[in-house]
DNA sequence: TTGTATGCGTTATCAC
DNA sequence: GTGATAACGCATACAA
């Protein structure tokens, strides 16, 4: 309630000395710095930070905004990208945008009007039309998660493609021949690159991914991630022709969807069917971890990302539109095992 | 980049005129209104919020302060915030205390310093010197989850008390006379008023609650909360004399780390123990839902609190120190069954 | 070592 | 309907 001047008055100052102990800028002696500083206390001062980041154009925050916070991947990597903030003395402004265009732009927006200082952005958009608007507002931003096409923005995600690839291949020697594929939007980047992994690994195997076992998931890949990956697997077990006896799930949403469906359907993993997914929850939240999953490094994406951000920020490092890839982890657990009825000698042992 | 006073050379008007604009208050001509906005479009004008707020003294910005985002029950607490905050055109800072009154005292500061408009906090501190920092600069405060001493505090939680009652009644019911007790913090309400629930209930069925039978969780209790679920029963296992059948979970990280824990000492839930927890997981989070709980209303919790430190803002409501107590829900699930040596009759049986 | 004048970008208040 | 002026609380630039 009190402000600079009421300091001032008190400790018999101009308000300048009192902003120079404040900030422990430029000098002042230690006696009227005591001064300043008993008044201080007395009158509870604490300085107004609208006022000093209007005077002085820099909030000291940063903002996050990704699809949904409360998804364990992302809250993972808020936790890399607040402990670089907080070591450089900044906040975090974290927004959902619930994958949504519209909102995504609405948090910009609101975002460049209180002036954070530079963005962290797992687009929603798959348009350009974000990057000109912080661009057009000489705003800092570094994208998170996903591949996009602009040239001159930096990036940190993990390798999609290559965990797709994994997954894949694990479920090919394990002696599936036949694997369903669960994904996202199509026009998000990992939904895409991890459909493809899994193409690169059944081609090589002399096997092909029909477009019918690929299923794409709805427009809500954030909140309904779960109900998406059980509807889909309805689909796969209602559908004509052969079931699959693998789904390869691109996210860990999907995956646990998909084993309520098959659950309620009777069906048991892996005997029945074999499930591996994309990312990994942490230890404290599952009393047994049962999902074959291609970890992501989800704290270091945020870490990285952040001191890149900050590296822009203080202007120390320019975009260069580099994109730094990190490599995913295979963890085979007891979701996958062999096919109930191995059509033909597992890979491994034929190409012993 | 560009001001309202750029826009109003722009437009040729006064930069009063620009603001009426923007913000839609007195009267403009259509004729000088399509020019102003005309020129905002060109100049890709956004305001800046920082000065805007100065002079308004209001942020529009409320904080939740917890121990820990990452926590699914804070997750979804503040779910519900952020839908009451979004509807009144209010954003949300979060912020982590990880439990320690340090970091509390340092965010308290942030954000008086920020001047956000309230706070709802889920107190690390049990002395008052949080709510006397706000109350000296007239901070509206809401508090979440704990039974507080301040008088003059609204607060909003759920009955720990009846949860712990519920809980441990079920385990009794179903046979189980030596149940252990894993809480958290002594000083945190939740951890003391969960272990005098489960109390009530042993003694209701003329049983005792010895303390050496309630094990206290360390100084972490947001962070670390499996790892004392897994410290703690190791303890457990360790101890002297007869092993209890069931185990009373704190809380759901807490029920994890225990689970874990038995699963390494070869021992099977609910045959060789029972485990019960409070707080339930989102479905989506868990390939198949196992532990017996007492769910809290989570979002209700984050709705109810920050509806009421809205009131508080608009001035529409003044605190009055009264404490909203949502119940539980008792959620039964395969964590709990009859002890494999039921030593005496069932309780219902014998009330029968 | 300390103080004065000025401006950050916006809006409240009062004129016209 | 519109504009001039001042003020929000602080820090930069310069002077003393």
């Amino acid at each position: 309630m009190s402000t600079i001047s009421d300091v001032a008055k008190r400790a018999g100052v101009s308000t300048m000395t009192v902003s120079r102990v404040v900030n422990g800028t430029g000098y002042t002696s230690a006696d009227t710095r005591a001064r300043v500083e008993s008044a201080i206390t007395e009158l509870g001062y604490v300085p107004n930070a609208l006022a000093r980041q209007l005077r002085s154009k820099r909030t000291k925050t940063i903002a996050l905004v990704v699809s949904d916070i409360s998804n364990p991947f992302f809250t993972t990597i808020a936790r890399g990208v607040e402990d670089v903030a907080a070591a450089h003395g900044f906040s975090v402004m974290y927004c959902n945008t619930d994958e949504s265009e519209a909102e995504e732009e609405q948090y910009l927006l609101m975002l460049i009007e209180r002036q954070v200082d530079g963005v962290l952005l797992v687009p929603a958009r798959s348009s350009g039309a974000s990057f000109r608007l912080l661009h057009a507002h000489r705003m800092p931003v570094v994208v998170l998660d996903r591949r996009v096409a602009a040239h001159d923005v930096d990036s940190v995600r993990c390798d999609s493609e290559a965990g797709g690839y994994a997954l894949t291949r694990h479920l090919i020697e394990l002696g599936h021949r036949r694997i369903a594929v669960l994904t996202g939007r199509r026009n998000v980047s990992t939904s895409v690159d991890r459909v493809a992994g899994a193409r690169r690994a059944l081609e090589e195997a002399g096997l092909t991914l029909d477009d019918e076992m690929v299923h794409w998931g709805g427009f809500n890949f954030g909140k309904l991630n779960q109900a998406d990956g059980h509807r889909m697997t309805q689909e796969v077990l209602a559908a004509e022709g052969a079931c699959p006896t693998a789904l390869f799930c691109a996210n860990n949403f999907i995956g646990f969807g998909a084993i309520r469906a098959l659950r309620e359907a009777g069906l048991r993993v892996p005997d029945d069917m074999s499930v591996v997914a994309f990312d990994d929850l942490p230890e404290e939240w599952v009393s047994e971890p049962f999902l074959t999953v291609a970890a992501q490094p989800a704290y270091e994406i945020g870490h990285r990302a952040a001191s890149r951000l900050l590296g822009q920020v203080s202007g120390s490092h320019q975009p260069t539109g580099e994109n730094v890839v990190l490599p995913f982890e295979l963890i085979v657990r007891r979701s996958s095992g062999p096919p109930r009825t191995a059509s033909v000698t597992p890979l491994t042992a034929a190409s012993a």
